[in-house]
DNA sequence: CAAGCGCATTAGAATCATTCTAATTTGTTA
DNA sequence: TAACAAATTAGAATGATTCTAATGCGCTTG
């Protein structure tokens, strides 16, 4: 139940970092394509390969990992237009956003241990999830056993709108603002 | 330690977002205190107000949010003073940060289906976890049901150190430019 | 009480990812 | 070819965080 990293000896890894074979790529990619044109996009020279190398990389890579990519076939390219195409992507769920930076971080002192967390996509509060939810340190021994990863902390967190929120109409930045989240 | 609080009308609910009661504010207030003291570090009245402010607030609070709370007692308080004080907490595992701005955001076309990922400390890349992993969609309305947010997303991140990382005793910045990951 | 030491605090600059803006280029269609 | 829309651009703006270098404050010791 133990440790090997190499998905063919061990049915057990949940880790899954395999590079995409060449037949899954060009299926991906004109996936991807058509997913754009059937919005109206049109799939430019460049915009291709932002898509290449964005499915190429088996890093999840930023978007000045992108950039530099892209540059290699068209130096002019601007870190602008990557951001563009990566906006058109996620619009049209081509592409999933793994947010690092997207804004100011909270804290929490009354509960400093790892628990779940509900964000609040409207108005940007966080709130707790109490110990009934599935977020046991039981669970990283189970992670790191199978993925090989020494794992420290688990980070759980619920995106939605919250019952306020969902009953105003206006649940924008101004409400935000209101209750002090900017 | 984690028990429920104002839950007792309704045992499904898992959202937990109730004041501290006075009682429990205090206990929590002098635990930190003590932590702290036990570090060597000196309890100053700014950094007492500080405390304060992250325990009394119901909602996750921002560095600057913190900061202005205690400008409202210490008006000349630098945002400096915030940082330098959350990081003490942080470091003597007082406080949680829940991160919202912590590096590059990155990306991922090959599966845009949210997903657990594991994410290295170390190198700073971020592997996809299979199917296998805890992450069903079912979740999502367990999660709304009981907490009454309309929930769209879920987040789950493991944290830790990779194999390779775990196996090169200089796993760090270094590490990570190396493998592109800066 | 005074001197000296070290931590605490400060303002402001630096950094970094991201978003915005306004001008320019490109491509398509009439 | 003219005209229009969409794509692309450089650079500025923003926002959170970190860094830096100077100053301040509180203790201890003589």
């Amino acid at each position: 139940m133990l440790e090997t990293r190499d998905n063919r000896d061990n049915p057990d890894n949940i880790r899954d970092s395999a590079p995409m074979d060449e037949a899954r790529f060009r299926m991906r990619l004109s996936e991807m394509k058509a997913a754009l044109r059937d919005k109206g996009v049109v799939i430019t020279r460049k915009r291709a390969k932002i898509l290449e190398a964005l499915l190429a990389s088996d890093r999840h890579p930023t978007a000045s990992e992108i950039h530099e990519s892209v540059k290699a076939f068209y130096p002019g390219t601007s870190l602008a237009t990557i951001y563009n195409t990566i906006d058109i992507l996620k619009e049209t769920g081509q592409a999933l956003e793994i947010e690092f930076s997207a804004s100011a971080n909270r804290y929490d002192g009354r509960i400093p241990v790892s628990h779940p967390h509900l964000v609040c996509l409207a108005c940007e509060k966080v709130e707790d999830m109490d110990a009934a939810a599935p977020n046991a340190p039981l669970e990283l021994d189970r992670v790191s056993q199978a993925t090989g990863y020494d794992i420290v902390r688990l980070r759980t967190d619920y995106y939605g709108t919250c019952p306020d929120c969902r009953r105003e109409p206006r649940a924008d930045a101004a409400n935000a603002a209101e209750r002090g989240f900017a």
